[in-house]
RNA sequence: GUGGUCGUAGCUCAGCUGGUAGAGCACUCGGUUGUGGUCCGAGAUGUCGCGGGUUCGAGCCCCGUCGAUCACCCCA
């Protein structure tokens, strides 16, 4: 073992890789800016409280999985392990739902779960997530559906599916409930499982062992219980992703591991994932700005996995193609240390002029500078020398063509903004 | 939190039934005068995850530990 070493289960991005990474980010959240949403950058830990409340304490993530410490001054503390909640808090906390509605952010980040690791499961992860508040209209519903679909597509994936449903509201859940408990109070189930139906019996449509399928075959569905009116909302919601061509499945067992969710609910799944294959989900929250003590003014959003696409896209082979995906325009030379500083300096004016460039470092012979040069991906290379010094001119060599042109060392920057 | 598998050079891995380590890729240098990507040659590289035990002797066996991985649970 080293002597230091990152803690068990994070995730890292390091060259080359994490150029792949933050290509995902960055499509993910162009897919939400051009729609209109807005940055919020939050922290990333909060007061334990507003987790409690807000994500839920029948929830597994409150109740095992998150990472909650004690500050110097002896309040509670916690890393936050998903965005929405935070969001919510700071929106009540500065007024924001008196502005108009509805209020549509995206944010960026890092989450927390004190999970055990697994292939696409990490206990520091990486979302993208966007809200849009104040506003209960299925045409919105879509419209957060559609970003991410359009996010997904965008980067290439063509191997996921969606899956929606609606969780209804207050009261076909509460009719639902009933039956629901009725039905697997007649089941024989383990210790564990029966605990868990206790707190949610949700949970139990989610469950992936065989045994539990077949008893949970002929279980009450919720969406059987829908009002009128989440009824209305769940079909036009439908009609809106149909009209789009967002092809998409009904999956009336689909359960969200947070408690707030109410009414539309979805749930992107790559194909080509090992058991952790959610990409992303989301839904409707009616009752969680008001928990938490603000207007009572509904919301959706969604949370798309970082680290779960970058596997997709590379799963999927997206990434095979993009060969070279370097910034750099320029790569220069010094052929040998006299004109080091030369270059150096060449390299810092065009940088001020807006010219990506780079150049090798230390003593190494031409070959392995051209060899760097190689690598580091630039359009161009240029090797200077006294001669060149002298003469003010350089040969700039294409670097996939291997095309040799001669040029004016001060109108290298011509050159480059021409282009 | 539960269970399975695994942990050897920077990377991917080989190492027979225990005798103190190897390949490919990558890397560095070179193939005569200042141009990379192919080819050829040379070179460097490891406390065999860590700790303990068994043994004359362990990378290979046993225990523990840390980590990875896969599944359950859960979820992004």
């Amino acid at each position: 073992m080293r002597e230091l070493q990152a803690p068990k289960g994070v995730s890292e991005y390091f060259p080359p890789r994490s150029q792949y990474f933050e290509f995902v980010r960055e499509t993910l959240i162009d897919s939400a800016k051009i729609a209109g949403y807005q940055l919020m950058e939050l922290p990333v830990f909060e007061d334990t409280e507003l987790f409690r409340r807000g994500v839920g304490e029948s929830t597994d993530v409150v109740s095992k999985e998150m990472y909650t410490f004690e500050d110097r001054g002896g309040r509670s503390i916690t890393l936050r392990p998903e965005g929405t909640a935070g969001v919510m808090r700071s929106v009540i906390e500065h007024n924001l739902d008196k502005l108009t509605l509805p209020i549509k952010v995206w944010y960026s980040g890092a989450y927390f779960r004190a999970e055990r690791p697994q292939a696409g499961r990490y206990r520091q992860f990486y979302q993208v997530g966007i809200e849009a508040i104040g506003l209960d209209d299925p045409e919105i519903d879509f419209e957060v559906i559609a970003i991410a679909d359009r996010a997904f597509k965008e980067l290439g994936l063509k191997e996921y599916r969606l899956e929606i449903t609606s969780l209804g509201d207050t009261k076909s859940r509460a009719s639902h409930r009933k039956d629901l408990v009725a039905y697997i109070s007649k089941l024989k189930l383990d210790e564990a499982t029966s605990a868990r139906a206790a707190l949610n019996p949700l949970r139990l449509f989610d469950d992936k062992r065989s045994e539990i399928q077949e008893a949970m075959a002929g279980a009450p569905l919720l969406l059987d219980y829908l009002s009128e009116e989440s009824s209305a909302n769940f079909e036009r919601v439908k009609d809106l992703l149909t009209e789009a061509k967002i092809s998409f499945t009904i999956n009336p067992r689909m359960v969200r591991g947070l408690d707030y969710y109410t009414g539309t609910a979805f749930e992107f799944v790559s194909e080509k994932l090992g058991a952790q294959s959610g990409i992303g989900g989301g839904g409707r929250y009616d009752g969680l700005m008001a928990e938490l003590g603000g207007n009572e003014l509904s919301g959706i959003g969604f949370g798309l996995g970082v680290d779960r696409i970058l596997l997709a896209c590379e799963a999927e082979g997206i990434f095979d193609s993009a060969i070279n995906r370097s910034d750099l325009d320029l790569f220069l030379v010094a052929l040998t240390s006299g004109e080091k500083s030369f270059v150096s300096n060449l390299l810092n004016s065009l940088r001020n002029q807006g010219i990506s460039c780079d150049m090798a470092y230390g003593d190494r012979a031409l070959k392995g500078a051209m060899k760097s040069a190689d690598k580091s991906g630039a359009k161009f290379s240029a090797v200077i020398g006294a001669d060149e010094i002298k003469s003010g001119n350089l040969s700039l060599k294409d670097m996939k063509t291997g095309e040799i042109k001669e040029v004016r060392i001060t109108a290298l920057s011509d050159e480059f903004n021409a282009n």
